[in-house]
RNA sequence: GGCCCGGUGGUCAAGCGGUUAAGACACCGCCCUUUCACGGCGGUAACACGAGUUCGAUUCUCGUCCGGGUCACCA
């Protein structure tokens, strides 16, 4: 068989060689040590949280090494992807400030030296490599049909085979004559370019992970596609091609992908390339609702794996990157405990420290790591932040909302900017429930008691309070009233004094608060009285103490 | 089924042959306190199982079990 005259049946048009190639994509001379790393997901849907996960891995893994991260667009197969692929991709990672050195950056936008960063763009690239390949006798046509191959599959699970696939004797095509090929190709047969591979089932190749360690495996012994009957490439060889071109040094990607390593071992060796390092990242899991088990995070059945619905809850982008790293990297929450305040992309991510067992995405340590992010934040982000959420999720409450900003400002600084500040705010959605009656358009009244307050004594201490209430006094001022209104009631200022002799109050001033929080806000439980009060102004408390005190009388 | 990865409290996890087996979230209790939150203190709760190796195994080896992945002209 001559190879040469083969390649160029196949591949006519090609008329670069591979060393063309190493020119056009020159090593890239970074110091020592230095590593380029990659996110390449292919645009088949919104991005989802394990992606997130894996290009928070490479950006940082680049960065702490002074390295360089790039995106590259894996879109090789039409069939699945969809219209808006790359925007949901670069738009998911921009809303969580994810950012590469370079590769796509929207659609049809990209920067850097190696591109095109879309695969379905490079495809003469990968074709002159397969020329090259056929050329050295490495890689073949094959034409068999998906009925055939399908057939060869069940006639090996049927005879129980223990390696299953195209290879070996199952291999018709490998034999194929120059003849027999042109007749087939003059004929229109399409064909796939198939790897012609030496391996030996009895041989093993080790690698090692850089999460995991050394690995062992039999080697490939499989005649993988590489070249798709439309001329695109399959995954494996385009890895293969693009990691070398670019420049890959660690190729940093989901644990699924371990199970091919010896494949894209042989196929770097056979392209004459040298593999970059490996590392298989665990995988984010949750419970299955139904059947209680242990599983990937899906995305046709999980609409919280879309990094979208973090974003349409509100949670601040860094919260979700916080919760990340922590996931991630377990030294994170005592670096971020030692360095609060740094930002988190300057953390001193190490690969080796990356756990390897597939980790339960946890919702409420979510919540737990947001209200602390959101805790820390001034009322002015805080308050913005509101506002660009709900403008965009919430219309009617944006309105409310940013109708009096001075007004909702305040509100949001209540028990904020302090030492110790409150963390009941986990997320944007929440805020409008959060200060419902703060806004006359949301408030909705219930005078609803605590049981151990009875109608009566309620009406004495509304009215009360109405006699007294002065939005002049300061807080000190403030509270020394609402203690004095307690004797003349029947409750006592001293809680303690309460708690030791119980049968000669009513209650305590706690009570006598609770009653007066309650036909201000309708809530048991508020932040700081004193600043609601303030913020509400005296005519707003005069009526609503007096609608109260209305329906306490009734 | 073959091959591969994994298995420390409910969750995320330190741990690298000798530890009272860290810490965080969640939960419970107490303190602080006008409510709630914050904060402080304390508590419940774990090395999947069985053999080896060893003076000694959570740590090393093997087996079992369990979970996950992969066996496409999908990535």
């Amino acid at each position: 068989m001559d190879n040469i005259k083969l390649a160029e049946l196949l591949f006519p048009a090609i008329t670069k060689t591979p060393a063309d190639l190493e020119e056009i994509y020159p090593e890239r001379g970074l110091p020592e040590g230095a590593r380029v790393t990659r996110f390449a997901p292919s645009p088949t849907g919104y991005l989802h949280i394990g992606g997130l996960f894996g290009a928070l891995v490479d950006v940082l893994t680049a960065k702490v090494s002074g390295g360089v991260s790039y995106l590259r667009i894996e879109d090789t197969d039409k069939k699945r992807e969809i219209d808006d692929g790359v925007s949901a991709i670069t738009n998911g990672l921009g809303a969580f400030g994810v950012e590469f050195d370079e590769g796509v950056t929207g659609f049809n936008a990209e920067k850097g030296n190696y591109g095109p960063y879309m695969q379905s763009k490079r495809v003469e690239i990968y074709q002159t490599v397969a020329k090259s390949l056929v050329e050295q006798g490495l890689a073949y046509p094959c034409f068999c049909t998906a009925d055939e191959l399908t057939a060869l599959r069940e006639t090996q699970e049927a005879e129980g085979a223990l390696i299953r696939g195209y290879f070996g004797k199952w291999a018709k095509c490998r034999s194929l004559t120059y003849e027999e090929i042109e007749a087939k190709i003059k004929n229109g047969e399409p064909w796939v370019l198939r790897f012609r591979s030496d391996g030996d089932e009895n041989k093993r190749i080790t690698f090692e992970d850089m999460i995991r360690g050394k690995i062992e495996m039999p080697e490939n012994i499989i005649d993988e596609v590489l070249l798709k009957s439309d001329g695109i490439p399959t995954y494996h060889f385009a890895h293969v091609c693009d990691d070398h071109l670019m420049r890959t040094t660690h190729v940093i990607r989901g644990e699924e992908w371990i199970s091919s390593v010896p494949k894209h071992i042989a196929l770097f060796r056979a392209c004459g390339y040298k593999a970059p390092k490996f590392a298989h990242t665990p995988q984010v899991m949750k419970i299955d609702e139904e059947t209680g088990d242990k599983r990937k995070l899906s995305k046709r059945k999980d609409p919280e794996a879309a990094v979208s619905y973090f974003v349409e809850e509100g949670f601040p982008k860094e919260s979700l990157i916080e919760y990340l790293l922590t996931l991630i990297s377990s030294g994170f929450e005592d670096w971020r405990r030692a360095n609060p305040g740094v930002p988190a992309m300057e953390y001193p991510f190490n690969l080796k420290k990356m756990a390897s067992s597939g980790c339960l995405f946890d919702l409420v340590k979510l919540n737990d790591v947001s209200k602390n992010v959101i805790s820390v934040m001034n009322a002015k982000q805080v308050y913005e932040a509101v506002a660009e959420w709900a403008k965009a999720y919430d219309e009617e409450f944006y309105k409310i909302f940013t109708a009096d900003s001075a007004f909702s400002t305040a509100a949001v600084n209540i028990d904020r900017e302090n030492p110790k500040p409150r963390k009941d705010i986990a997320k944007w959605s929440e805020v409008r429930d959060y200060f419902s009656y703060l806004y006359k358009e949301l408030y909705a009244p219930d005078f609803t008691l605590p049981e151990n307050i009875s109608k009566e004594d309620a009406a004495a201490i509304v009215a009360e309070y109405a006699k007294i209430v002065s939005l002049e006094d300061d807080k000190d001022q403030w509270f020394a009233k609402i203690k004095d209104m307690c004797e003349p009631l029947g409750f006592t200022p001293n809680v303690k004094e309460y708690k030791k002799t119980p049968e000669l109050f009513k209650g305590h001033v706690g009570d006598i608060s609770t009653v007066i929080r309650i036909a201000l806000t309708s809530r048991r439980n508020t932040p700081d009285l004193y600043s609601i009060i303030k913020l509400l102004g005296a005519d707003e408390v005069k009526a609503r103490l007096a609608d109260a005190l209305a329906f306490y009388s009734k």
